[in-house]
DNA sequence: CTCCTTTAGGTATCTAGACGAGTGGGCGAG
DNA sequence: CTCGCCCACTCGTCTAGATACCTAAAGGAG
């Protein structure tokens, strides 16, 4: 039966210039958007649109395939197409690195992901030094070679987060900061245990699409940004100490900051 | 003759399980990466991509669409697909709406704009009163009705950002931030003359892909994520007295904060 | 010389069909 | 009753071609 015709889905408008296509996602993302469809619900298949709509396979999932570029919906082989969830967001307030946060002792991260009931991983660690690149170098202030430190984070086993913080050799080599676990606080801590005290932390953020490399570190559905923060922190003396390179799951995150009106 | 041969592509892997269409995606995304194609170039025409791996024309469409999903690229009907050029961005610095810009009178936007080099435009005026949504009026503090300011932010010709203010009418109504130009420093200044000094803002940050809305408001090409603002003004008394909905072309900005490590 | 038409070469859309491969339920053998 | 196989349904990939429309440059009419 043609139970698709029972009001869920309209009909072509032939005389319409616009492709049959972009018509058929009009009313997919309408219904979707009008609850339709809920989170998570499976839309119609590919060959009952193709039964309801009299047009062939490729143009239905042509359609398809404009809704996942706007990361509505989400196909998985041998199931159906669905309707993609809005996943909980993670809120990363201004002040995540303020010092009284630090001298609690776990990472913000931890500490964070528990308050609010899920389960917090940190992953892929990866500690060496390397060649600094042409723009954490300039951050940095004219250096040649940086301690990077690599790491995933995941909440309840879904990558979220990407981090790869780069620190001068002079400030890092030979500290704790140079070890898989830098202890507690952090390597924020650290550096104002060698006598850097922290002044302020400048931040800037993009959004863009991700890399083939992204969407499988951070196994992102298609459809998905990422945010790319560049956080840069200088110690009281002006020094730029450290630079921290974070590639976010944009579906995963509000950042959020609160600014003085002075 | 098949010029492309040449060595700026190379050949399919038949032992692969990788699709086709995704080898010759990779193919054509490594030579971009390594300036094999430079930015505003025009990549081998399908039917030339055809001829040289030897598939049908659908396949090297769908190469096309996934760099077009990454962003890399763009088609243009009639004259080729084209690597997408990064366009030069635009920096949001977080004291943008510190009193003494304010005090100088034009709107930040205009200011920056005008310093940068680029002609600024402000299009689509419109202010008028409505029923706050659920979100507003939250924010607000349980406020039914709202004035609401809509307008379109151009650089150079190019829509980059489409935001709207919203205030409690109990603010607004009747004075000139109800006009269509509120007079120098915007409605910050005028907020301020009526007594609500500014203490403080709340900017929230998302990023996701745009609504076809949005992809038509801001002239968006596929593969370019919208930033979306949302920035909560606070008085002194810790009352919010605007709540500013803004979004932007991904590719037009970066956004920059400075916090301080206390 | 200017303007319009033609034409070649692009992409956009659509069709019809084939085969591959993941998923899950039903059913028969044991 | 349980286990394992098979099959129906689903999306993924690919082919081969038809038609439409857009763009730019060449060439002809005026």
């Amino acid at each position: 039966m043609p139970s698709l015709s029972s009001g869920l889905l309209g009909d072509l408008d032939p005389t319409s210039d616009r492709a049959v296509f972009r018509q058929i996602a009009d009313q997919l993302r309408e219904a979707i958007d009008r609850g339709r469809f809920k989170e998570g619900e499976k839309l119609p298949s590919e060959a009952e649109l193709v039964e309801h709509y009299g047009v062939s396979r490729m143009t239905v999932r042509n359609s398809f395939s404009v809704l996942q570029g706007e990361g509505l919906v989400h196909a998985e082989h041998g199931k159906g197409v669905f309707v993609r969830p809005r996943p909980p967001v993670r809120r990363l307030a201004s002040d995540r690195f303020a010092r009284r946060h630090r001298e609690q002792g776990k990472s913000a991260f931890i500490v964070e992901a528990d308050a609010a009931g899920s389960h917090p991983q940190v992953d892929s660690l990866e500690v060496k030094e390397e060649k600094a690149s042409q723009d954490v170098s300039t951050r940095l202030g004219s250096v040649r070679r940086v301690l990077a430190r690599r790491r995933r984070y995941l909440l309840d086993g879904r990558p979220v987060e990407f981090a790869t913080s780069y620190l001068p050799l002079d400030i890092a080599r030979g500290t704790s900061i140079a070890e898989p676990n830098p202890g507690p606080g952090g390597i924020y801590a650290r550096l104002e245990e060698l006598g850097h005290r922290l002044d302020h932390f400048e931040e800037e953020i993009r959004a863009r699409m991700p890399s083939p490399d992204e969407v499988r570190t951070l196994r992102l559905a298609s459809g998905v940004p990422v945010i790319h923060l560049i956080r840069t922190a200088f110690d009281q003396e002006g020094r730029a100490v450290e630079v921290c390179d974070t590639v976010m799951a944009a579906d995963a995150y509000v950042l959020s900051y609160q600014l003085p009106a002075t």
